[in-house]
DNA sequence: GAGTTTTTTGACCAATTGGACAATTTTTCT
DNA sequence: AGAAAAATTGTCCAATTGGTCAAAAAACTC
């Protein structure tokens, strides 16, 4: 059940708020939301600004909305790791979903860069509630993985902070990255994919204590 | 040399540009350069608008000069390592030098996150030169060592990347972090610097191909 | 196709913003 | 101390901003 029960919604208004979304998405990922403004969401969506302000009542509304509707399936990959799969194949997949939403929407990684970096003022709540109880629980996998020496013994919760850090890096600071290796975006992701393999890898392998 | 040479600068001069760029760095570093506004960094600076404005011709230049002031420092850690050092211990050093910073100074990793993050209008130039330089140099080390079968085969480029992913996330994301860790600053960098430490000790250590 | 509802827009507004400037105050120099 | 230079500030301005509103246009209903 989402906050925004778009229901009773017309086809048009369903298409414009979509439209809305998407350039305010664009917008957003750029600027942050101080920097973003409703002239450059009216630009980009091709619509003006007062019809943008008749399908959302302010900025803030629209940016909410986006944040939201992305909220889920940024979280998604989590709920994937299965406490009876194979662990290591299970992280190494986790590791894979992120850095493929990394490659395929930097857009939405950067939304919540910036939304954390600045003080996250939508989705602190979300944070310490849902997300957290979600990473606690696969920590508590991860840990029973540990006790059945099925994995090397690593701290759970910074496993999971430098699988984010390290994947969503290419998103978000992919103009620092674009800076120093002048690669073909396919090239470098799959140079990354290996490399974080590898790290994975190496850091999960069960070894003698 | 520095962009900026505060030669002839009188004793009131220094001191109130010191003045004025700490405050625009708590600033910058919140709200991102956009968000930032001359009235804030007034505020936060204790001093009125026209008198910042006496000191900086305008809010750009502000945000220039701590940045360019702060870059420097920021790459500092990088020079540090040796060549001639054990590889494992450089690297460690340089993962932990890296960590320091993002404990001690949050605001300076967020205010380089933003930047990046947005576009990077004012580093991009600095980055593609001066860093892009100094890694190139440092990952020739890296793989001068791996040559001498001193360090396991890893991409450098990807290895430093990842060391920085991981440093700063504890700066950037904090916010995040704490939500889902409720522990004291010292703990959490504690419990960091272990995990972290045992992710570099087994990414690096030299194995058989 | 007339009437009703929904959608779209041009014109406008108040608040905030970065910045200018002349007048005043403080500091420096002799 | 007095002149000159530097520093500070109150006041103002133009541009941008988020947002309003009434009227026009389009879409839908019967």
């Amino acid at each position: 059940m989402t906050l925004t029960a778009n229901k009773n919604l017309s086809r048009i208004q369903k298409e414009k708020r979509s439209t809305i979304k998407k350039a305010a998405l664009e917008v957003f990922a750029e600027y942050g939301l101080r920097g973003a403004t409703l002239d450059k969401i009216a630009i980009a969506s091709g619509l003006t600004k007062p019809n943008i302000l008749y399908y959302y009542s302010s900025k803030d509304k629209i940016y909410f909305d986006v944040l939201n509707g992305l909220l889920d399936e940024w979280v998604a990959p989590l709920h994937q790791i299965s406490p009876n799969g194979d662990p290591v194949e299970e992280l190494l997949g986790y590791m894979r979903a992120k850095l493929t939403m990394s490659k395929q929407k930097p857009q939405e990684s950067k939304l919540f860069a910036t939304e954390i970096l600045h003080g996250a003022p939508l989705t602190q709540n979300v944070l310490a509630t849902s997300l957290k109880k979600t990473l606690d629980e696969k920590v508590a996998v991860i840990n029973k993985w540990i006790s059945e020496k099925k994995l090397a013994h690593v701290n759970g919760y910074h496993l999971f902070f430098s699988i984010w850090a390290m994947t969503q890096h290419y998103a978000d600071f992919d103009i620092q990255v674009r800076s120093i290796l002048d690669q073909s975006e396919d090239d470098l992701f799959k140079d990354a994919e290996e490399y974080l393999t590898s790290v994975l890898l190496r850091t999960l392998d069960a070894k003698a204590p």
